[in-house]
DNA sequence: CACGGTATTGAACACCGTTCATTAATGTTG
DNA sequence: CAACATTAATGAACGGTGTTCAATACCGTG
């Protein structure tokens, strides 16, 4: 019963990274098993444990691969335009995946470490990268401030950001008639840069 | 091994909430289970299913209590001050609660209903109640928008809010230089509502 | 005191993540 | 080609989970 397959560690690792994610995806982010993820594999529990050090360490392998979906479709957004455009952008590219992916994309945001073992750098790495991405807009944007002030501004807009994806997504905002998120977002990055901007002139 | 004690079906609902609470705060969010809160009663699990539907109905009912609490102290920041004042109150004690019950205030904003069961009205009429204060101030500081742009604000605005709480007390922002969650609130508010009142002037 | 009603039990069920000695297939050597 | 060493994979076990429900032990009433 040993070496069944062909496939290597590393293909093994892949492979149950995408059992994972087709689990979730299907099912919802807390319908899954290591059995489950086993099985769709064609193995046993036990074998995940050779490849990934427990279950925590699968997902957050899963959640590495989310946060580089959403890094690429941010970076993308920051090709051209004026800032204001630029961060609409990534906004608007936030929501989508959250929207198209989200189970995926809660997954990223809900799962908390077991254990207290620290998050690894390259998975800090990751979160940090989006952050950066809309500090270098701000620079553009209000060239007056200093880079504290851009990264009190960049922390407030990506949180508010967040914040307003994250209850659209858990359905936090049907209480009394639903508003777009598109419209809530639209309305955030109007007037809180605008008047950034307009602070940074006087 | 039957009516062991004296106290009504309600006084043991209370004491299992208490008993929940106490588990949460003491060891986190997602530390406990049925057979440690009957055990911190002294009963066996399954007596709790005769108090509660099952476990997500108990935590729902503590949630409500914790919402309860929230509510009290917006309300009583609702009290007096200019619109901008008041909602700043209003976004330091939603961000006081965070800290202070950071644990309890995870479990509202964390858990979903393991079956796809409803949220009962009870429990939405508290998360509406916040949205509605935050609609009372902005009826004061843009009376020239209509009810639809306010709920378009209040939204915004306290999705915002939500955000930026929520990555404060997950620990999501110590990525490269902390910023204190009280000076994006400031940040957030002071830009966000000033562009808003231009807005309406004009 | 006996009875009926009910509050509570405790065992069972089907799951969960994780560990690890054992097994079976492979690659290597004599 | 046979014997051995290596290693991939197993499968059983452990202690946990939420939940159900027949049996039980207690209480107030007649």
């Amino acid at each position: 019963m040993a070496r069944r397959n062909q496939h290597s560690k590393e293909e093994l690792r892949a492979m149950a990274i995408e059992a994972l994610a087709d689990l979730v995806e299907r099912e919802g982010v807390d319908n899954f098993s290591v059995r489950q993820i086993a099985g769709k594999l064609g193995y046993t529990p036990g074998m995940l444990y050779h490849l990934f050090v427990n279950l925590d360490d699968l997902i957050l392998h899963l959640n590495a691969q989310t946060l580089d979906a959403l890094n690429a479709r941010i970076d993308q957004a920051a090709g051209h335009g004026d800032p204001m455009a630029v961060l609409k952008a990534m906004a608007f590219e936030y929501l989508r995946l959250a929207r198209e992916h989200t189970a995926l994309w809660q997954l990223v945001f809900s799962h908390r470490m077991a254990n207290q073992a620290p998050v690894p750098d390259w998975y800090v790495d990751r979160t940090r990268h989006m952050f950066e991405q809309v500090e270098v807009q701000l620079k553009d944007w209000v060239p007056a401030a200093d880079q504290r002030q851009r990264q009190v501004m960049a922390r407030t807009l990506w949180g508010s950001v967040h914040g307003i994806c994250l209850l659209h997504v858990e359905n936090k905002l049907n209480v009394a008639g639903d508003v777009a998120p598109e419209a809530m977002l639209e309305s955030l990055l109007d007037h809180y840069l605008s008047s950034c901007a307009r602070e940074g002139e006087k």
